[in-house]
DNA sequence: TATTAATTGCACTTCTGTTGCATTGCTTAT
DNA sequence: ATAAGCAATGCAACAGAAGTGCAATTAATA
């Protein structure tokens, strides 16, 4: 049994052929990734299947579903210090203007919001876009 | 010539009735709307001209666009401190969970964001979900 | 091994955003 | 005042992504 089907079996996901690959490509990825970018590096597999794959990871709890403002949901793999389910210590996104990508800013929560009164913050969301580090360095 | 006739005008934008009808439309709401909700509004109106309208007045500096993260994208007039175009002093959103309405939090800045080396940010997107002032009132 | 449940593949549907083109309506110069 | 020209609108259709129903296959378990 490898350290990813460890992984999956430990939040109940059976670790199917399919879904060690696309565990293994996810995490192999740095940045967050469409399911047309998943769909791209398994053309012989169905999107559906695929679809289907990253909801089930989503659903228990090792994906994360981001909204980088592009209109096209990306999906990133949960890191150490994500805490995406448990509290409300959100991480931010940051998309690159240049290169496209979106990337987890891990390290980097959101800063606590002051709201009007009545208003209560259950969740939030931050993308932060502009030039990523790989493309400033040119 | 009307108030709102003054404004479009101001802003280079020809006053159809048409469009005066959806400037004030936007203007009576105090939440942003999706093309949808406007389509439901001018039922006799084709969803390209709405769609067309609200562009328009995106361009021309009096709407701004928001992606509040359900998917769809939301319009609504920009109001004074919005500067939305101008600096990159944006104000944040509140989607609430309840009554799915989302609304400009014009007078909340979104705060200074420390970023991690080589990494530059040009814009941001604050959508912060939970309970509005309305629905927290019952 | 037989039974049962979960996973995958295929075909569609829906929704939103968007564009091309013909037509209508408004502006302006003669 | 009228014709020419441009902007706005209406109609039709397309594109891309998300999502669903169902049959077929694969894996787990008794």
């Amino acid at each position: 049994m490898t350290e990813i089907e460890r992984k999956l079996d430990s939040n109940g996901i059976r670790p199917t052929a399919m879904r060690i690959l696309i565990y293994k490509y996810m995490a192999e990825k740095n940045n967050a990734l469409a399911l047309t970018d998943v769909e791209q590096a398994f053309q012989k597999a169905e999107r559906t299947t695929l679809y289907r794959t990253i909801k089930t990871f989503e659903e228990k709890g090792i994906v994360h579903q981001i909204d980088d403002g592009t209109g096209v949901l990306k999906y990133a793999l949960c890191e150490p210090g994500c805490n995406c389910e448990i509290d409300r210590d959100l991480h931010l996104h940051f998309h690159c203007n240049s290169c496209d990508k979106t990337i987890c800013l891990t390290q980097h929560k959101i800063p606590h919001i002051n709201l009007p009164e009545g208003f209560m913050a259950e969740d939030a969301n931050l993308v932060v876009k502009g030039i990523c580090d790989s493309c400033s360095a040119y």
